[in-house]
Parts: C-alpha cells; structure tokens; sequence
DNA sequence: ACCTGAACACCGTTCAAGT
DNA sequence: ACCTGAACACCGTTCAAGT
C-alpha cells in the first residue's frame, strides 16, 4: 500500500509521494469521519513528522481538493452507454454512479461541498454531464443551467443526507440511516406538528436510494418541460 | 445588544442569558467565517471566561443548532399568503425568503448543511411547506419526497453556492460572487473542456438568484408533473 | 447557579537545522 | 529535495475552586 515505486527509479528508491498521504487520508476519513483526518494523523499513519506533509501540499487544504479529485476521478463516466439510448437513463446511471461512488467514502460528502470542484477529474465530470444534457435538445444556456441544477440535486442530496445522520461528512450504511430517521421522526410531537408526523410514519420506511431516484426524475422531468422541442 | 433583561428582573440584574451568546457567535459568523466562530472567541465576546460557555450549552455543537433554530425562526412563514394563490407561487415566495435569510448570514448556511433540522422552528418552517404541498394536491406519500426534494434543492443550492467561493460556510454579496465565478471559469482550458468553456461564458453573466429560481421552478414542474389530478 | 484559573490533549503551520 | 525537532498560536473541554 505505500511505497509505490516512483517516476525516476533508481537504486535509490523514492520512499514516499503525495499519493501515499491521499492513501492515508482517505483511510482516515472512512474510519473516523473528518475530524479524523488531520494533518497530524495523516502524517503519524504514513511514518513521518506532521511537518514532513508540507513538503508534498502547501496546506491542509490542497490535501482536501487532492482528496476530492481522487474520488471523482474514480466515477466511471461510461455507465451513461452510448448515445442511442434515452437521455434521462443516462443522466440517470450517472448520478447512481457519482451517489455510489461518494457514499463509497463518506466523508468526502462533506468535503466536496465545502471545495470548489475545479480539479481536471471534475471538469471532466461536468463535460459528460453536458454532452448529455445537449444530446437531450438544450441549447448551450439552458444546457448549463441545467448542469448546475443537476449537479446541486446530487450533491446536495448527499449532504443532507450525511447531515441527518447529525455526524457532519459521515454517511454510515443505509440501513443504520433508515433506522436513525426513524427514531428522529417518532419523536415528533404529533398533536404540534402534524403533518411533520405523518411524513415522518411515511418516510421512515423509504430506501434512501429510492427517494434520491424519485427527486432525480422529477428534477429531470422539469428539465424536459422546459426544452423548446422534440426529444423523448 | 448584551445584558438584556432576564424573565426575573428584580435588582439583582440577570447578568447573562444563552441569547447573549448567540448574537456573540452569529456576529463573529457574520464577520469572520466558521473559523471565527470558536467557543473561545465567542466567550470574549461576551466579556467571560471561554469554559463560562459551558454554563448555558452542554458543548459547541448545540451552539451551533441553537444558532441554526434562531436563523431558521427569523423566516417570515407569512410570504406564502393565503391560500387562494396559486401553491408554485407561495412555494416560491417562501424558498425566496429563504434565501434572504441565510444569504443574510453566510456562515450559517454552512451550518445548516452540518447539522440535523429538528428543533421547533424547523419543524414549523417543514409543516408549512407540508401544507403547501397539500393544497397543491398531493397525497401524504407525493408531499413528504416532494417536501424532501425542496428542502434538498433550497439548502444544497445555497451550500454549493457557498462552496463555489472556496470559503466553506461564506456567502459574499452577490456581485462579488458573479465576478469570481467569472475568473474561475476563464481559467477552464477550452480546448480541453470545450463545453465547460462554452457553459462558463454564459453562467458567468447569471446573477444567482435568478439562476436559483430557474431551477426551483424546474423543480416544482417535476413535482406537479407527478401529481394524479387537477391542480394548475 | 454562575463564573474563573489552570490545565489537558489536541490542532495547523513555521522555522532553522540536518541529510 | 526531503525530512526532523522544536516551537507558536491556536482549539474544545474538564476539573477543582471560588462566590
């Protein structure tokens, strides 16, 4: 897992990269959450002083974009399939792909809404989201509207979700989530909040998964609607 | 602004109250960012020891909720109006106030996103938009996802919004934010990113808030699309 | 009940020094 | 170029003590 061999390889051997901090860091995440990850422990667990981090990133922050790059660089953007098959399928197999891969690594939930996405691997991301949204009939300006409506649905459903939990960047297994809301929600009064309580005995028993789907299809049906013409 | 009277007002003048905290913490939000708003600065703010905070919240996370109950109750329910108007438009009115309220406080928004919305004045802000919701037709299943998606589409548009600017939880005045978005995506190489490049020039001209009702409206078509029956 | 002084176990970051 | 020891200016929180 660490010492990768590196670019100019001699018998000296490159002991460490900034990737090995990633590796790291990343660990650190998944298992404790964000406050887990400091510069500190990333350095304890890679075998080097705190200070020996600075020689690979200018600060804690560039440790934190590097991260957000890595995970969106993992998305696989082919599971939109060509371009023969329906527009909203394809939006649709990339927004499972982008919640699968985030929730994969938890906590980076949270770091990517507190970062700019402006990393090659996310603009990337953005330039499959776009051809989609083109091949679906929108002209460039509602095309990139329609991007930034997309891309607030996918991440900012994630991170409510992980900010349910109460553990800020921590998105624990859906069937803990599941039980969690539901003690949340019971504890509603229901003769103050009414209706509240009667969504809570229906949402309770909601996947996740299913309610993040139904919000991304009416999302794209609005989208639709709004289209000047023809496409399906 | 300190020292306001307390319920018991004899000659003994109540000194402090965890009212006097909060508007320390929300001025050095306010001013400074997240960062700023630590227990100690906000005890010095108050004119106490940093460990006197402890006297008023178990610890900072219920600082922090207090803070958000107290944002979230300065939203003004009444903008809907009654409810012979038609439900997009009252939806609208109140993801506009809004809004208002947190881009008014930047750093809470952040906050929010950090945190589960379950005290009094979320519960009453989730009912109203529950009954909302209901005049619009829709069944308790439709009305506790759509609710669901609005609240997702309101926070998580705001927090990206927030987190475009690089500082987490920092939300300057709107023309500042239109001029940095303009440098950021001139900074996207075109021949790389040819869509992005395309995207960037006509984003950059959108004010946000424009941008942010764009959306809600797409939204809100999705949803109506998805009701069984009448209601324009 | 309310507040303080002192301390504990942490942070991110810098600086001079060593190889 | 890469890494370390030591330090700086911070954190949130606890504890015993004072009124």
């Amino acid at each position: 897992m660490a010492a990768a061999a590196g670019p100019g390889r001699r018998g000296r051997r490159r002991s460490l990269s900034a990737e090995d901090f990633l590796d790291a860091a990343l660990a650190l995440l998944d298992a404790g959450g964000v406050d887990a990850m400091s510069v500190r422990a990333v350095a304890t667990r890679v075998g080097v002083a705190p200070n020996a981090v600075y020689t690979y990133f200018p600060d804690k922050a560039a440790v934190v974009r590097a991260l957000v790059e890595r995970v969106i660089g993992e998305v696989d953007s082919g599971v939109t399939g060509d371009r023969s098959r329906p527009w909203r399928e394809r939006v649709e197999a990339l927004a499972l792909e982008l919640r699968k891969r985030l929730t994969a690594h938890p906590g980076v939930v949270g770091l990517v809404i507190g970062a700019p996405m402006d990393g090659p691997n996310a603009l990337a991301l953005n330039e499959g989201v776009l051809e989609l949204l083109t091949d679906a009939g929108l002209g460039p300006a509602d095309a990139a509207r329609a991007h930034y409506l997309l891309m607030t649905y996918v991440f900012g459903s994630l991170a409510l979700e992980a900010a349910e939990e109460g553990r800020p960047g921590a998105l624990p297994p859906e069937e803990e989530r599941i039980e969690s809301r539901r003690r949340v929600f019971a504890a509603i009064p229901a003769d103050r909040y009414p209706r509240s309580a009667a969504v809570a005995a229906t949402m309770a028993a909601y996947v996740s998964t299913d309610q993040y789907v139904w919000g991304l299809r009416r999302v794209l049906d609005g989208i639709a609607a709004a289209r000047p013409g023809r496409h399906p």
